[in-house]
Order: structure tokens, then C-alpha cells, then sequence
DNA sequence: CATGAATGAGAGTTCATTCAT
DNA sequence: GATGAATGAACTCTCATTCAT
């Protein structure tokens, strides 16, 4: 299908990322072999090489989608949210509906895939760190309005609670992988409310 | 009745798993070759293939010392730390220092390679769960014990403190994976230590 | 009745078929890709394919032109040369100046792919014994022309002689390749001047 | 078969370029596949793997068996031989025995596959280089001591004869391969013998 | 007529595992 | 008991060729 539309090509760009995305939140990137997501793009490998260069490619694509699913998810949490608290929350429930049945279902189970491979990867691992500087950027932010708005005492410096907010967020994820995430949520939100906001105590 | 004594057998054991442990650390378990752990113990691939039946066994080996070392880690910072924020605390520098020349120095690199391992072997997630809740129980005593002292907040549930505390350690290490560790560790420890700790509101 | 001009078509074959010897040239048959031939000819592949029914199609029209311009050349030396060595050592001059900036400029660096192709392809090797016949016979007739003005011995066989000179551009070209041409030229020349005009003894 | 004698690895060894030798020979460089070559050596692709890291390294050991074989053919050739003449008359005629039934059998079928891949791959040109400047020096020295003798005019340039005599060589096996070989020697044999030797004249 | 996206068999290579010695 | 040569299925990736547009 030669001189095909630019919608076209995208399109199936993202046939592929999708098939992949879906293949690596399974299995992780590793344990998938091309043939895996060939057979799930329901494309043929050369048509996959045709938008890929490699393998490597395609991993780094699916994180820089993971990453801007990230940064997006808690920029819109950002917006909504008033608290360093709630954004927490907002943020681990959005992720978490998003483990279920969101057009990001399969990015969440990513993380872990990501972490390791920020590990041997340097040009993953700069991407993230971009991602995750703006995030922490965003967190500062909002402790820096929560402050100002009296709801969180002014002596925190405001990149250390950022670290703590996005800590919270990733340990709930990691925790929730050997646990199960359900019954534990409603919990951990508790705890992270009553030790985020003052005005309970 | 062996040829060998057992503690030959137990040292061969452990010079494999060593060998292992630090090929795995360094490239992750899938980039690490069976060629390349049996180069690095210094044994021929027979011996190896004596000692564990898989590569997958010797993951699973591994994964039960990476998960040892971890919660003994935590059950010494629980022995010597008299409050929720200084076992966090204690906790991320006993590992960061792991990082760099105890007996241990391999294990925190394998963090990632863990929880990526857990979410597709069933085995391994398991163990991690049991291993994880041991942990979690260690720090609600913790918690408990320091509501009993009145230095925590008693309207808080002890098992959500836990694992509020376990997100602190692992996101604080996720985090350090991109950003590097050393410049954030003061501000973040502080960031805690004030957060856990009532007595300085 | 085509749409286009035959002059049209003609000059597309020529299009694909120069940037394809100069792929040759450069590469190799084997090394060449036809994607490489189309990104050179500026076609696309649909259109490489509608003038050359397959690579080896268009191998063997490479091979034509080769062995055309190859008789040619010797022809034209046939015409200003009036004796054995001079036809030698003009060959070689014109097909190392070939080698630099002459429209033949890539075909004589095609010289071991054609060799190498006539040991696996029927149709080429029996292109290439018609175009050697035929070259053979032009020295042959030659060898007679300088044996009947008395400038070369008369109990020489004319085919041997002929196929004498052939060897010796061959080989020039051939050690030309490992050697690098420029040096050796001069004292090539003078050798094979001294050896086939026995005048000069 | 572990432990094996440095016997048992070097036949391995020879097996496996003696095979390799073969399909090199009948079909080229590139149009044999390993897996042809791992079928004609009657191995596994590991084994074969175990022993060439790469098919260009494999290409390179069959390159360097060639010119081994060539410069001893000729260094041989140079004992028994008293005249230049004779030296290029029985080089052809070791080598073309060597195209029917001598351990060398694949070896001159291998010519212009050396010289194209000498073209493209530097390391291989180099070492065809230095074979070949070892032949020329022998060829000199063969023509120094015919001319020290008085069978051959003193006027000529050794290095310049030595390369004719090589170029003699190589231009009968490029004609011979679209030619036959068998018709011609007999008159070529003779003219080389004539031009060479200056008693006949 | 021209295009170039799509194909899929097959390329070179790796590697977990076995077993004769 | 230990060895390491041997295995072969599976891997990532290429490329000559086709055909819907």
C-alpha cells in the first residue's frame, strides 16, 4: 500500500506500540521475543523493522510513552488536586484504574520493567530522569501552594516532601505487585492523608 | 555418603551463587549468560549445572538470598532504631552503603531485576510476598511501639505506617537509580524524619 | 502504444543501470542490496522492478555492459596499436584511467565480481566466453598483423599469443588490486614491451 | 566430549574448513550460508560456532589456508623449477591438477573469490599483500638466477618479470574458468615458453 | 504508470542445557 | 565428580520481491 496517508502510518506505529506495549507488560522486555510482538501486532516482522530500527527502538519508544503517560497522569492529577496528600492518592488511583481498563492498562505494569532497564540502559535512564525531574518539579509545586495556603507546615523543604510524594506513589505500586493491590489502598491512603496534612492531627 | 565433605559442596554452592549474584547485579538476570556466571565462578558448566538444575533455579537461589539479606537487614535496623523514621532512614543507608563494599554490595542493584522477576514467576512472587509481609510485620511493631511511647500519633494503623515506611526505603532507591543517590539523601532523610516524627511540629 | 517515449524508458534503464554498477562497483553483487540500487537510481522499487525482472536480471545487464565496454575498449586499442605490446599496455592504460574518471569508470573495478559470478551463473560465464572469444580473436589477428610486417616471430601461435596478452592485463589488474596500480605501471610496461617486440632485443 | 586431545580440536578444525572450503568454492562467499556450511561439515551451528566466531572469520581462515597453499605451491615449484618459464608452466599445472583431485582441490577454485573479497574487506587485502609480495620476491629470485645463468636477457627487471610471470599464472585461471582449461594449456604452455626463454628464439 | 508499504523465508548468531569422557 | 565439547531451537534482523493504491 504505497503513498498511504500520514494517519495511516501512524496508525499502524501504533498497532505495533500497543501489541508491544501489551507483550512487554506481560512478560517484560526481555522474556519478549520480536516474533511475540509481530504475532500480536498481526503484522509481519519486516513491516515491524519497517517502523523500528530495533528492538532496543521499539523499547525505547514504549518508555517514552510510558514516561509521557506518567507525567501526563500527574500533571492532570496536579490540576484537580489540592493537597500533597490527595495528589498521592489521585495519582495511585488513576495508575491503579489504569492497571484495570484505561487506555494506559498496560503502562502501569511497566514500571518494573523500566526500572531495570534505566539500570543498563544510559539513554533510558536519562529519559526518565527528565520525566521524573518534571514530576518532582510539578510535586515541589504543590507542596510550595499547600504551604503558602497554611495546609502543611512551612519547615519541609519542598523537593524533600516531592521525593517523599513520589515514593509513596512507587512503593504503593511495588508493594502492590507482591500483594495484590485491593485491600491495602484504602489503608495506605489513610496513613498517607493523616501524615501529609497537619490539620488532622 | 559424598566424597566431598558437605562444606565443600556448601562453598562450591556459594562461590556460584556469589559469582552469580555480581553477574546478575551488573547486567540483569536475562542479559547474564549461563556462560557468563559459570566463567565467573571459575567452574566448568557441568559443576554449575550440578549445583542448580536451571537458570531459573539459580534466579530463585539468588532471589532467596537478595530476600534474606533484606528483611536481616531490616530485622538488625529494627533491634537497634527506637522510631519509625530512623528505621527508614537507617534502612536506606545500611543499603546504600551495599551499594558500594559490604557483603551485601551486589544485592541492592538487584532490586529491580526483582520485582520485574516477580510480576511473570509465580515462585518467586510468592517468596516475595512472604518475605514482604515479615517485613511489614517488623514494622508495625515498630509503629506500636512507638504509639505505645507516645511518639507517633495513636490514631494511625500501624500496618498502613508500614507500608507507608517500606515505600519510603524502596522509592527512595527507585529514585536514586536515576538521580543518583548521594546529593538527595540528607534532604530526604530530613524530609522524613520530620513527616514520622510528631515531636518536631 | 506506451504513454511514454521509448527514448524515456531507454534512459530510465540507464538511470537504474549506472547507479547500479556504480553500487556494484563499490560493494559487490552480494553486498548490494536492491534497496541500496533503488535509493541510488532515485527510483522507487516498483519501477527498478519494471525495467529488471529480478537482481540477477539485472546482474547479467550489468555484465553486458561490462563485457561490451571491455570489447569496445580492446577494439578501439585494436585500431590505434600496431603492435602486441602496445595493445597490452594501452589496455591496461585505458582501463586504469577507467578506474579513475572515464564513463567506465566503475566496470573495471567490476573485474573479480564478474569472474566470481561466472563460476556460479551458466548464462553470465557464457557471456562472457562470447565476449573473450571475440577479444581473443582481435589479439589473435593482432599477433598476425605484427608477425606479417616481421616485428614478432612467426613460429608463435597466434591464439597462444593472444591469450598471453589477455593474461597480462588480467593479472595487472588483478595485482593491482593488493598491490595498488601506480608503481608497478612503468616497469610492467617496459617488461612486457621488451618481451613481446623482440626488435628491442 | 570434554577434555578432548588438542588432536581431536584441530581435526574438528579442519573439518569444518575443509567443509567450509568446499561450499566457498562451489558457490562463493555470500551465497553460502553457514547453515550450508554447518550441513556440509556434519556438525551443529554451535559446534561450528565454537570454533569461527563469525563467518568473516571463517572466510579469513579459508582465505589465509588459500594463500598458504599458493605461496607453498609456488616456494615448491621454485625448487624443482630451473626457468622462469618452467616456474609458471608447472605452477598452472600443480594448480590445475589441484582443480581435479589434490588436497588442494577447492583451493584454486577459490581465486576470484579472494579477489573480490579482497576489495571490500582490508584485513583480507593486506594479507594477500603480503603473500603475494613473498611470491614476487620468489619469482625474482628465479629470474636473477636464470638471467646470473645467461638463459634469460639481463636488460629485464626482475620485479618487472616476476609480475609477468605471475600475471601468466593468474590470467590462465581467469580464462580458464569461462574457457576450459584443458584445450588451451598445451599452446600456452608453449608461447610462455618461447617469450621466456630467449635459447628458442 | 509509478509508488512504497507489506511480506516472510531465511540470514547470521547465541545460549541453556546435556552427557561422553 | 568434574569437565567442556556438542547441541539445536530460538533469537534478532534483512532483503528480494509483490501488488493495492
Amino acid at each position: 500500500m504505497p503513498k498511504v496517508s500520514d494517519t495511516h502510518l501512524a496508525d499502524r506505529r501504533d498497532q505495533i506500540l500497543s501489541a508491544a506495549a501489551a507483550c512487554f507488560a506481560a512478560q517484560g522486555f526481555h522474556a519478549t521475543s520480536m516474533a511475540d510482538v509481530v504475532g500480536a501486532s498481526g503484522l509481519s516482522a519486516g513491516s515491524v523493522y519497517r517502523y523500528f530500527a530495533s528492538k532496543d527502538d521499539l523499547i525505547g519508544a514504549i518508555v517514552d510513552r510510558y514516561l509521557e503517560g506518567l507525567v501526563g497522569h500527574f500533571a492532570r492529577a496536579h490540576m484537580t488536586s489540592s493537597s500533597p496528600a490527595d495528589t498521592v492518592i489521585d495519582a495511585i488511583r488513576l495508575l491503579t484504574q489504569g492497571l484495570i481498563d484505561t487506555p494506559f492498562q498496560p503502562f502501569a505494569q511497566l514500571m518494573p520493567q523500566f526500572w531495570s532497564e534505566a539500570r543498563r540502559n544510559e539513554t533510558i535512564r536519562q529519559r526518565g530522569e527528565t520525566a521524573f525531574r518534571a514530576l518532582l518539579g510539578q510535586f515541589a509545586d504543590i507542596v510550595r501552594r499547600a504551604q503558602g495556603e497554611g495546609t502543611l507546615q512551612t519547615d519541609l523543604e519542598p523537593s524533600g516532601v516531592a521525593q517523599v510524594m513520589l515514593a509513596l506513589v512507587q512503593g504503593f505500586f511495588l508493594q502492590s505487585i507482591l500483594l495484590g493491590q485491593d485491600a491495602a489502598l484504602e489503608v495506605y491512603a489513610d496513613t498517607v492523608r493523616r501524615l501529609l496534612s497537619p490539620s488532622s492531627r
